[in-house]
DNA sequence: GCTTGAGCTGGAGTGCGCTCCAACTCGTAA
DNA sequence: TTACGAGTTGGAGCGCACTCCAGCTCAAGC
């Protein structure tokens, strides 16, 4: 797969794939004859999770070390469960820390419809 | 009250209060004779309001455009009452989102744990 | 009275996570 | 065969949200 393939396919640019892989988020993909990028299917997958784990607030340097224990192999299978299981705990303290500010945003958007009933009425007696 | 005071009670540092002030977060409170900032008791609620709308995603520059609506009072109520319940949408996706992803987290941690009882079993046969 | 420390201003600097650029090489289609 | 578009590299630049700094004033405690 062509290096412009996987940026459609992902989501991400063909920047931000360079990228990715010179900080080490991505394995260097395979060359073909003219010495471009070749990624296999795999990478799409890999991608997805690298998004799902940005999206819930994981840093970037913390996405690389995962990366980078994922390239040794089954010998730092539990310090990636750790390190998953530590990021569980942070996405579930912002589920929290979400659902109380959607409860706010709740009483307060009834709480303007109020206001604005009240200013409704005041212009009406003008 | 004191800036001091504010940024203890707040979390926010010194700086970021000054910075906040400059850019329209919060409003310029009075001086005392000296010409240090004097604030009220209202800008702590404020700013905890401030950073749950952070917490949950809000730009800066939307935050600064709700901040300066609420300058305006009465006449602002039914477009501060949209950007809640827009920024109420967003947080809704994000909890999907994050809801989504907390399972996968759990599906990787058990997936990570029966690999670790394999390779354990591997080695006890070694 | 003098030192210390908190506060003031305007502006420069920082760290993160990309994003863009110049200058180059290829492969393909007209 | 030549022009174009996609790819390559190393490195510079950017936007956001602070964070820090120099150089100053002032109030209060010793």
């Amino acid at each position: 797969m062509k290096i412009s393939e996987v940026a459609a396919r992902s989501g991400l640019s063909v920047d931000t794939l360079r990228f990715y892989e010179k900080i080490g988020l991505i394995d260097p993909p395979a060359r073909d004859d003219g010495g471009r990028r070749d990624y296999g299917e795999e990478v799409i997958g890999w991608i997805g999770f690298l998004d799902q784990l940005n999206a819930t607030g994981m840093k970037q340097a913390n996405r690389v070390r995962y990366a980078r224990l994922r390239q040794q192999g089954a010998a730092t299978y539990a310090e990636r469960r750790e390190m998953l299981e530590a990021h569980r705990e942070v996405i579930r303290a912002r589920l929290r820390e979400m659902q109380e500010t959607l409860a706010l945003m709740d009483r307060k958007v009834a709480h303007y419809r109020d206001l604005e009933q009240e200013t409704a009425k005041e212009q009406a007696h003008v």
